[in-house]
RNA sequence: GCGCCUGUAGCUCAGUUGGAUAGAGCGUCGGUCUACGAAACCGAAGGUCACAGGUUCGAAUCCUGUCAGGCGCGCCA
C-alpha cells in the first residue's frame, strides 16, 4: 500500500474505461489525469476522450460522454465520485466526494514517513560523479552549486529506488598540479610565480604552512603533493559543513600508478579504434559522432587528460555501475561527446553515460552581479557564502533553478529571515505546524493520524481538499524530479505545499475546532503536511526546523 | 564557420511524452492580527511566451528558418 494509491486508483479507472471503449486496446499515449486549472473544472480531469476521438472516428465530446458512462460503471458502486462532467474540447472532469478525500488521508497516514513513490521496477546501480574540482584551491560558489545539485540528484534517485553512490574525482595529476607546485614554491622563496600560476592569499598561506613543516621548495613533487593534500582537507571540510558526503574519492594519479591508464589504452588499441599519426596515439572518436579524432598519448609519450578519463570511466564500469552520471560545468560540455565516443570504443553502450551540464552562479548584491569576494579579492568561496547566508539558504538558492540556467543568487534576499525568502517561507510552515501540534499536546497528533477517528459530520472545507490534493502529488513530483534530474521542481512543490497549508490554516481552526472528529481530522492533516514538507526539504538537503 | 544551451511579467525564473483563460517568487500599489506562530494571509496592476512560417481539433511545448545572448571547438585539464 503506498500513498499513491488514491491517485493511481483513479488513473487505472480512466485507463480501464478508455480501454473498454477501444475494445481492450490500450491508448497511446497514456491518458492524462491531472488537476485542472480552475476549481470549477473539478478535482481531476482527463484528456482520454481527445486521444480516443481520432482512432474511434468520433467527436471528442461524444467520446467523453461514453467515457463518463464507462467510468460511472467502473467507479459506480463506490461512493468516491461526486459527479462527472464533459467540458471544453472534450475533457472529462471528475468531482470527488468527501469520502474519497477521507480515504486518501487515511492512506497517507498509514504510509507514515514513506510518502515517496513506490520503488521503480528496474532499479539501477548509479554512480554520480560531481564537484570534482581541481585540488588547487578552495571550493568556490560554483563548486557549491555542483555539490548541492549532485547531492540532491542522488537523494532523488535513491528516493525512487536506485542504488546510488557519490564520487569525487581528484585531478591530482597533470600540468595544473605542476603549476600549482611552482606557485607555492615561488611564494616560499619569495620569487615571482609562474606566468599561468596560481595566485591569491591561500597560496601564500599554503607556502607559509609548508615552510613551517620544513618542506623543501626545490622538491616540486613534495610541494605539490603536500599542497594538494592540504587543499583536499579543506575541500572536504567545506563539503561536510555543506552537508555533502562523498562515498568515494578517486585519484587520477592513483589510476596511473596502478596501471589503469595503460590498461585502458591497451584495450582501446586492441579494439582497433586507435591509430598513430604525427608521433601521437589517436582515438578515432569520429567513428562515434565526434567532430574530430582526439589524442590519447602525446608525441612526447605523455597520456592526455582524456586517456586518464577513459581509464577512470572504464574503472567505473568495472565496478559494476550500470549508469554513470557526470555533473559537468558548462565550459566542459564539449567534452561529453568524446567521453561518449570513448565509452562506445570500449564496446559499451554510450547511453550508460549521462552528462548533466551545470551553468554558472552569479552572486548578486546591491543589484549588481559579482563573482569577487570583498575580502580576498578572489572568487567568492563557498565557505564565505555559508558564513554569510547559512547552509539551508545556500542550498536552496543553488537548487531552486534548473541546472540548465544560470542562477543569480541575491544575497540580500537570501539573508532575509522573512517570508520574502522562499526557504524561510517553507521552513516557517513546518515550524508553524510543529507549534500547532505542540499546542494540541504530546502524542495527540500521532494519535490523530493513526487512530480510527469518527468521520466528521461536517463537510470538508475547500482549503482542506486543496491541501490533500497537493499532498497526494508528492510521489509523482518526486518521480518526475528524479527522472528529469530536476531538484528545482521539489523547491517549487515545497512552496506550493507551504502556501496551501497557510491557506488551510487561515480558513480552518485546528485546535479546539467544533464538531465531532473535526479537530482530530485537521490535526491529522497538519501532521501529513508536516511530514510532506520535511520529506521535500530532506530531498534538497535542507533542514525542517521544529521552531524558528 | 560548426556544435551544445538559452530567449516567457519591471527583475529572477517555473512550465517539453501538444490540452481549457500561460504561472511563481521578488519588486510596486492597496487591504487584513479579540482562534491554534502576522516569519502569515487576501487583492490589484503587469504578457505579441524573441521573430516568421509550418504540422492539427488544439502549440510556450513539435518541425524549418531568422535574430539575440552564453559556452565550447588544444598533442590544456
Amino acid at each position: 500500500m503506498t500513498a499513491t494509491d488514491s491517485i493511481a486508483e483513479l488513473r487505472t479507472a480512466v485507463d480501464q474505461a478508455a480501454r473498454t471503449l477501444r475494445g481492450g486496446e490500450p491508448t497511446s499515449p497514456e491518458p492524462s489525469l491531472e488537476r485542472p486549472p480552475k476549481p470549477e473544472l473539478g478535482d481531476y480531469s482527463s484528456n482520454a476522450a481527445m486521444l480516443l476521438a481520432a482512432p474511434l472516428g468520433e467527436s471528442p465530446r461524444d467520446v467523453a460522454a461514453q467515457l463518463c458512462a464507462e467510468l460511472e460503471r467502473e467507479l459506480g458502486p463506490s461512493d468516491s465520485i461526486g459527479r462527472l462532467e464533459v467540458a471544453g474540447p472534450g475533457f472529462v472532469n471528475l468531482f470527488l466526494s468527501d469520502a474519497w478525500y477521507r480515504r486518501a488521508m487515511e492512506r497517507l497516514g498509514e504510509a507514515g514517513d514513506a510518502l515517496g513513490p513506490a520503488p521503480i521496477d528496474s532499479p539501477e546501480r548509479v554512480l554520480v560523479e560531481f564537484v570534482s574540482a581541481n585540488p588547487t584551491g578552495p571550493l568556490h560558489v560554483g563548486g557549491g552549486r555542483h555539490a548541492a545539485y549532485g547531492d540532491a540528484v542522488v537523494r532523488l534517485l535513491e528516493a525512487v529506488g536506485h542504488d546510488v553512490q557519490r564520487e569525487f574525482y581528484v585531478n591530482d595529476a597533470g600540468g595544473q598540479i605542476e603549476r600549482f607546485a611552482s606557485s607555492i614554491a615561488a611564494a616560499m622563496t619569495g620569487s615571482e610565480p609562474p606566468e599561468d600560476g596560481y595566485r591569491g592569499d591561500y597560496v601564500t598561506e599554503l607556502a607559509e604552512r609548508l615552510r613551517v613543516e620544513g618542506v623543501d621548495p626545490a622538491k616540486l613533487d613534495a610541494v605539490g603533493g603536500r599542497g594538494v593534500a592540504l587543499i583536499l582537507e579543506e575541500v572536504r571540510a567545506t563539503l561536510s559543513r555543506f552537508g555533502v558526503k562523498f562515498d568515494s574519492w578517486v585519484s587520477e594519479r592513483d589510476l596511473y600508478e596502478r596501471g589503469a591508464v595503460d590498461a585502458a589504452l591497451a584495450q582501446l588499441e586492441q579494439g582497433s579504434h586507435t591509430y598513430r599519426s604525427d608521433g601521437a596515439l589517436w582515438l578515432r572518436t569520429t567513428e562515434f559522432g565526434d567532430d574530430k579524432d582526439r589524442v590519447l598519448v602525446r608525441a612526447d609519450g605523455e597520456p592526455t587528460y582524456l586517456a586518464a578519463d577513459v581509464a577512470y570511466h572504464l574503472d567505473k564500469l568495472e565496478r559494476g555501475f550500470g549508469r554513470l552520471i557526470d555533473v559537468l560545468g558548462a565550459d566542459h560540455h564539449g567534452y561529453a561527446p568524446r567521453l561518449r565516443s570513448a565509452i562506445a570504443a570500449l564496446d559499451t553502450d554510450a547511453d550508460v553515460l549521462e552528462t548533466l551540464i551545470m551553468r554558472l552562479v552569479h552572486i548578486v548584491e546591491d543589484g549588481e552581479r559579482t563573482q569577487m569576494a570583498k575580502r580576498s579579492g578572489d572568487f567568492v568561496s563557498l565557505d564565505e557564502l555559508l558564513d554569510d547566508i547559512g547552509v539551508d539558504a545556500a542550498r536552496w538558492f543553488m537548487l531552486w533553478r534548473s541546472h540548465d540556467t544560470t542562477v543569480d543568487l541575491d544575497l540580500e534576499l537570501a539573508r532575509r529571515e522573512s517570508s520574502d525568502n522562499p526557504v524561510y517561507y517553507v521552513q516557517y510552515a513546518h515550524a508553524r505546524i510543529a507549534s500547532i501540534l505542540r499546542k494540541a499536546g504530546e502524542g495527540a497528533a500521532e494519535e490523530a493520524v493513526t487512530a480510527d477517528a469518527p468521520t466528521p459530520e461536517t463537510a470538508l472545507e475547500p482549503a482542506e481538499k486543496e491541501l490533500v490534493k497537493r499532498l497526494l502529488e508528492f510521489p509523482d513530483e518526486v518521480r518526475e524530479a528524479a527522472a528529469r534530474r530536476g531538484p528545482h521542481r521539489i523547491c517549487a512543490y515545497s512552496m506550493a505545499v507551504a502556501s496551501d497549508f497557510h491557506a488551510f490554516y487561515r480558513d480552518c481552526q485546528v485546535v479546539g475546532a467544533p464538531g465531532e472528529g473535526v479537530e482530530q481530522s485537521r490535526m491529522a492533516l497538519c501532521m501529513l503536511a508536516k511530514r510532506t514538507i520535511a520529506a521535500s526539504l530532506g530531498l534538497l538537503g535542507i533542514s525542517a526546523p521544529e521552531r524558528m
